[in-house]
Order: C-alpha cells, then structure tokens, then sequence
DNA sequence: TTGAAACATGAACCACGTTTCAACTTTTAG
DNA sequence: CTAAAAGTTGAAACGTGGTTCATGTTTCAA
C-alpha cells in the first residue's frame, strides 16, 4: 500500500521529528492497511499492526492515541487516493461521455487492485462517520462537475442535478462491487461500455 | 421494528416450546434490532439487548450461542422484509417501466422509515459477509428478472444482462442513503422521477 | 396434582486486547 | 563531545464484555 508520505496537518497527533521517527509512523500506516483490510476493524489488534510494522507495542502510542485514530487517519489517506487515481484517468480532451467512461474503467481498474482500500473506506460507515460521509460526498460533487460541465458544452440534457451524480455512483460502486472484488475484474472494459450506454441512452427500446 | 414470526427453519439454535418462550426470544430479536441499529455491531453488548428486552443476561443463551448468531438471524429476517416490501409495491398493471419507478419509490420510502434496518444489513459486510452478498446477490436477480420481462415484452432494448441489474440496483441504495436516510426523505418522488427517466433515456441531449 | 422439561436468572469466570509506564537506546543540536 | 530530546521497548495493569453455570421458577402433559 504506497500510502502518500504523511501530512503535518491531518495527524491530530505528535508528528515525528526525525527521519526514524517518520519510518516508524509509515511502516505503522502500511501495515494498519493490510491488517486493516484483511481482517477488518475490529479483527485487527494493535498488537497485529505492530507485530506486521516489526515495531514494539507501546511505540504505536508515540504516534496514534487510539485504535480509532489510525483508522481515522487512514481513511483520510485513501479517500485522497481514490480521488487522485480518478483524476488522472480523465484527460482533457475526451468528451464528455468518453470521461465517464474513463472515470468508471479507472475506478474499477483501481478497485481490482486495491480491494482492501475498499474495505476499508466501507467499513468507515461504522467505525468513522463522518469521514465515509465525507468521502463520497465529495466524490458525488467531483462527478456532479463533470456533468455539468457536460450539460454546458451541450451534451447532456439540461437540469442536471445532485442526485444525477448520487445515481452515476451508485452505479459505478455496485458495479466495482460485483465485478471488481468479488469477481475477477477481468470483463472491466465490457462494463464500462454497458454502463456508459445505459448513460448515455437509457434501456428503453429504439 | 416489527420483524415477522420467527420461523423455526432459520434458527440454527434451539427453538421455543412454550409461548412464553417465543415471546422471550421476539423481545430479544426486537430489541437485538434497535441496539444493532443504533450502536452498530460492536457497541452493541449483548448485556443491552436484555436489558432493552427485559430479560436476564442469562436468558440470552438460551436461544442464542453467540452475538454473531443473533445478528445473522437478524440479517436474515430483514433482507427477507426488504424483498416483502419491494414485492408489494409492484402491481400487475404496471408498465416495465412503471414498475421500476415503483419499485424504487417503495425502497425509498422503506429506506426512511427503517434506516436501522439499512445499517444492520451494510454491516453484515463485516460481520457475516455471507448474509451480506446473499442479500444483494437475490436482490439483484430479482430485478434482472424484472428487467428480462421488460426485454421480452418489447419495451427494453435487448441485451439485458446482470451488470444491468447492478447498476440499476447500486443507483438505488446510493439514492436511497443519500435522500433517505441522510436526508430527509421528503423528495421521494422527485428522485424517482429523475431516476426513471435516466434509466429510460439516459442522459443524452435530445 | 405432580414431576419432568422448559425457561429465567445474574453473579462470577475468563479471555482478550487496549493502554500505560519506567527503563533503555538513538538522534540531534550546540 | 555531550546533554537533552526523540524515539523504542515489552511486560504488566486494566477494563470490558462475552460466556458459563448452578439455582430457582414456570409451564404443561399425563
């Protein structure tokens, strides 16, 4: 897991001061995420986490206050993954159609190959609120701009709204879900042409 | 949460010979439903769900081994009220696409009012991962079947296939975390309007 | 009416994992 | 080079809550 190197800001906790300390708390966060995403939240013991990172039990508490907190910051980690691999995936000069199938081939390409990530940004719903509720938010904003950007170029029907985007990634979710975690992956680019179609036309006949 | 009759088949633990038993073991699942619902799995003790039914510690054992039993009779009777609900609100008379609106509109209206019942069923993801694909796996054939009627009666484009059935399905529960239980529920159906007509027309100009 | 089976009770047992802490090592700055 | 700051260590304290069990009560068929 190539978490991003730490962020003063998002650790509400003590930030390591010298070049050890910073190895410390990055070999914590990887090793957080595969326990984390094998097992589960409350599966995973702190005592796991440190066993994995190959460090003591108590230097855990040098850098998280709790078992919550490193969840916590976790979560934030990848929520901003998610967000930077959909990013790169849209390139300028594809229609408005062609990015969300971009978008969606992206998504469930990333799925594939990150299912604990998955994991873990679910399991959020219970052990971290606020942060699943804020992840896909921001999400649904980030696909609601698209749409209207392509309402504006003139491609997508006028009155495009919030929910329009809440169903587009509902749709790409699900579809991650059936196809990317518990299937094999393998028929993504077949999916992602079924459902761009499905957005573009509808099902009705004709 | 009035949750049906427990039907001795789908206990794996010891069934109720009196009536004072059977109402023992619905105070308990009555009450296991509002405490999962509310504090989510692990906040949960079984020590609460008794003193929520107004039994003994004790008594619990009686009908049930373990937490994670009672949780997964629970799963199983929900998903079970779910697949009830949806199946009522779909009459005969109704067009294809009549009847996807309609069914959207019950779940969204079933969604508000029992939004426990949705996070007990999201976290069997966790929990007992099981239950948690079997309820989405039936719900999904349940609405390919529906899908594959409309094929046949003409009115959906051919080539209707289980991907459809799961965009069409995570389009939903993601409208329905969004409206229903994060918000207010009070657009219902605008919602379902909106949704049925991407799902006829999609979202393409003209 | 009666006795066996079903059911109820809650204190106590116990396993488990989080958190603390005091002693120790490494790093850094002056 | 040296002392203070930063970081490391893991045994043990501690709390929590799931589960057991011996005892007492209720039900019900005969």
């Amino acid at each position: 897991m190539a978490t991003s190197q730490p962020s003063p800001s998002e650790n509400a906790t003590k930030v390591p001061r010298t070049a050890r300390g910073r190895q410390t708390l990055r070999k914590l966060l990887d090793a957080a995420a595969k326990e984390f995403g094998e097992k589960g939240f409350h599966e995973t013991s702190i005592s796991g986490i440190t066993r994995r990172a190959g460090t003591a039990l108590g230097s855990f508490y040098t850098y998280f206050d709790s078992k919550d907190e490193i969840f916590r910051a976790l979560v934030k980690d990848m929520s901003g993954q998610v967000a930077a691999h959909a990013g790169k995936a849209v390139s300028p000069d594809l229609s408005p159609f062609e990015v969300e199938r971009a978008a969606l081939l992206a998504f469930l390409k990333f799925a594939r190959d990150n299912k604990e990530i998955y994991r873990i940004i679910d399991e959020a719903e219970f052990v971290d609120p606020a942060s699943f509720r804020e992840h896909y938010q921001t999400t649904a904003n980030r696909i609601l701009e698209r749409l209207k950007k392509g309402e504006a170029a003139g491609e997508f029907r006028e009155g495009i709204e919030e929910a329009h985007a809440w169903a587009i990634m509902g749709m790409n979710v699900f579809l991650g879900l059936r196809f990317s975690v518990w299937g094999e992956g393998t028929e993504a680019p077949h999916i992602a042409d079924l459902a761009n179609v499905l957005l573009r036309q509808g099902i009705a006949r004709k």
